[in-house]
DNA sequence: AATGAATGAGTTTTCATTCAT
DNA sequence: AATGAATGAAAACTCATTCAT
């Protein structure tokens, strides 16, 4: 019998992952110390032991709740698109979006975990392929329906259009710019189709 | 009068860069310490205070030196080429290249520098520029010499072309695969093409 | 609900005050390490910076109770004096007692303190001003009964007062002398009362 | 015989006695740095260590340099008055003026040589001596001369007037307020020969 | 004689993690 | 269950001093 409830459990975990992602994103990884966090969740240092095994761990759950929640929205936004030029479109936007909303986290992403050694075969690598198998799943889709070109590469293309994204995305950040996402949703679009679209689509 | 020849000193100086270079590929900037460094390069730890301000500036210099060879090769290798694609297909394959040799070095770029809030404007960041604009050129000049269509932009051409290689590469260094660099310099080529080409041109 | 009583803290912070107050005393501010005094707390290295902010903190916060412990002394024993001869006596017989039995502290401020670019307008410095109030309140309040010229510049007392004090003490101090606390007080009271006693008194 | 003349040794042990002093003026004992010092005398690190034992002994000699140019002065200033008001209140202004002229020095004095363990009986402390001895062979031959009661302690009158005049000027130094030396002088003088003059000399 | 490169000990401070209460 | 005091290892950096050249 517990001696708090389950639903109390939840809110302590919860409330710890919020300040987490919290500092974390404001102050990166190294910087952020566990007192800060604690504080920050109104929570004493030692408690966040008893719910997460340290603080790499706490990142990974940061990151694993940012994924979840974005893959969530992903998916229903490349739903509601009718062709695969707008379900791809959607997708782009979508991921420009996230980028502009959470700079932060991506940057911890980028900085903490796609680097890190043990990041391959990691919980979050397994969750990074989802997310990339939306879009290798909307190619594929592509191709059967006749909208994409037979010979294309669904993974290049996963490759090229993310770090596309990525690097727009970034080179917005670094340089303080306000990010035009339609237009360049459209543009990568347009770019993409270019290179992936059956010849009918393409004009 | 120097006491120990300008030579010595130039080999010091080398030393503790190329025992930089290999800890900080290893470890990472913040995992390795100035002891690890110090050790590598069969030196006192005071030594390294000698030749650079303090450990970050140790990092700088290491990827500037890093640019410095991989810019080298990139304009010659890009001269090499005959027609815009050509050029455009010894670029990709180059830098295809350089990321597979240095894949320790480029992660550390990633990690370290282009993440840090004081990349903008850095020296580093220069460099990084400069090596962006050797593409950014080169679609000008295709533009000009009408290879390359009218209304592309050089900037959003090289954000999706880097993304797009470093993806690629990454994701075979993350699994740890062998890269085929021939051919995925063909297919990012032919996709660029696809998208940028003038029409007579994408056939 | 403290893990640790506040009484168990409380000790703590004794214990490395104490322990700061005898290395400093003994070492010096500059030669004394916070291993020295971490060690001669039975305590570890880390715990001081929980209890003190640094180094430095450390110092003020020893030389702080070692003032405010003076100064309690001082206000009552002064205060027991009937005419104005009496309490200079007493204040003089004093400050002598407090330096024999505190050498090492008194050297410690002014090695320390004093001198520091920082003491003016410091915590410390308010302390030291409340000191030397004492005795120009003293002499305040000698004019006022007529036991004191009129002419006299209070300030000009103070400093000459403590300075001698200082300097009596001082020689004996690094001639390593017993101090013969009464005969010495004698003198300076003469001396002081000679200069500033109203004519009727000085005889 | 030696490979650089006397002479050209003598001017660089000044050279580095003078650059000492100067930063050591500035920026005290401990903050000073070898380098500093042979920077400022345009020599090597090395060379120091041919002309002086090691940093504190450099110290050592530029308070002693700085002892001996105040001494001469002294005396001869002292050898100046006619009566021992006249000589007293010479002594006393000069002590003021070299207080107000090498501030720096004196604090270096306080700070890093009085204080110090291995002051007493060092060649610093002879100097300090030699320098208070004036104004005990002043007082005694007041006393000879029927100037100064005969009653009177001259060490005590000594450890009163340095002592006094020290904090005088000290507590001017600490509050950055300009000291008006005649008038101090004056009014130092007169609580003195209140003290100590011989009956006629007070009126 | 003169240099200044090289040393390496020594210092303060931070912080993830543990565990007695 | 929860706390937060306590630990202690680690790390960057400085600098007086030495000594090969």
């Amino acid at each position: 019998m517990p001696v708090i409830s389950r639903q109390r459990m939840r809110d302590r975990h919860e409330a710890i992952l919020a300040a987490a992602r919290q500092v974390f994103a404001q102050k990166g990884f190294a910087a952020a110390s566990i007192t800060d966090i604690a504080r920050a969740a109104e929570v004493s240092d030692g408690l966040i032991y008893k719910y997460f095994q340290n603080k790499r761990d706490l990142l990974y759950h940061v990151l694993r709740e940012f994924y979840e929640r974005v893959m969530a929205n992903l998916e229903s936004v490349v739903a509601r698109g009718a062709s695969f030029r707008e379900r791809l479109h959607n997708l782009i936007s979508q991921h420009l979006t996230v980028f502009v909303a959470d700079v932060d986290l991506c940057r911890l992403f980028f900085s903490e975990v796609r680097v890190a050694s043990d990041y391959s075969g990691s919980a979050i690598q397994q969750l990074n392929r989802r997310y990339a198998s939306v879009l290798v799943k909307l190619v594929e889709e592509g191709v059967a329906k006749g909208e994409v070109r037979e010979d294309v590469d669904a993974r290049l293309v996963r490759d090229v259009l993310f770090g596309a994204i990525e690097h727009v995305a970034w080179s917005h950040v670094t340089r303080r710019r306000q990010l035009d996402i339609p237009k360049l949703a459209d543009e990568l679009t347009a770019i993409v189709m270019a290179g992936v679209g059956a010849r009918g689509q393409q004009a």
